[in-house]
DNA sequence: TTGCTTATTCGCATGATTTGCAGATTAGGT
DNA sequence: ACCTAATCTGCAAATCATGCGAATAAGCAA
């Protein structure tokens, strides 16, 4: 996603207007890497402007998406997170605290499908699932992120 | 998923019960490569058994996954559906109708996390999107399968 | 600054998917 | 044939997301 200078501007030149709901959205996405639900988004920008609405958080979510600047992932059946992150990656999902981490992968054009060979496709996506290093520690349980994950 | 008559002695072995209900969910899901829908199974079980409720349905496959015997899958945020393929494997999924098939990899092992280096990865699922052999054929449009895409 | 036009926000209703609950029913053994 | 526990069913409710209309406010012009 770009900066939310850039995004502001983009929405000008496109006739839309800078609301400080948007701005707000804009700097919470900003290098934003937790992959938060629109939930989570919902909850963080209640706490800088009371009375902001759940419904103008998905409708901002749902634009930025739709211009291509935001990311969409979903895993297991969960709520759909936003990805502000649009270079090519994947994910790492622990199964201990539920963070989601971006991950880059080595030789994925090494993957081939073997079967059926007549299947053409345009993308590629890898999930892991396992540890992350915060929760595979022994030590300092204490400060652990809780567990995140909604299924 | 094992055979039905499998999954009746297993049941049997358990102290679980044998209704009609289970045993049609049983044959339906056996072999099945479609990974229908909890709603899918729905419909084509009422077709067969009248008055057979959703919630069965429900009941049953959660059980049968937690028993271990069916997986579960979702794909971009639409209902989970079930695959009673419980090989390892993966899946492509057609943008055009909607389709899923299960896929075989080659030189899985040689993906690797290039960054970071701290997540320990315990499974890994690749999911691909594209088009798949019958909607890329030019010829024969009638008989395509209409697009089953939730979302 | 004032006023106008139209995009936006907001709250509520609605839809889709899934689970909880309780009473009615039935499988499977005695 | 009977008993008892497991199961089925229907409905309420939880979760996540979107549609809609009225109220509000951003951006522009005078």
């Amino acid at each position: 996603m770009r900066s939310p200078e850039q995004l502001v501007e983009r929405f000008r030149s496109e006739g839309l207007k800078i609301t400080p709901q948007r701005q707000l959205l804009f700097s919470l996405l900003h290098d934003n890497a937790e992959h938060p639900t629109a939930e989570a988004l919902y909850t963080t920008a209640s706490a800088q402007m009371p009375g902001i609405s759940l419904r103008t958080v998905y409708q901002t979510l749902t634009d930025l998406t739709e211009m291509g600047e935001l990311g969409q992932v979903t895993f297991d059946g969960g709520a759909v997170r936003f990805d502000p992150n649009l270079t090519d990656h994947h994910h790492a999902v622990c199964d201990e605290c539920g963070a989601i981490a971006d991950v880059s992968i080595d030789h994925l054009d090494a993957v081939s499908i073997s079967e059926p060979n007549d299947f053409s496709p345009s993308s590629t996506s890898v999930v892991f699932h396992g540890t992350c290093a915060r929760c595979a520690t022994p030590t300092s349980n204490l400060d652990k992120p809780t567990n995140n994950q909604t299924k």
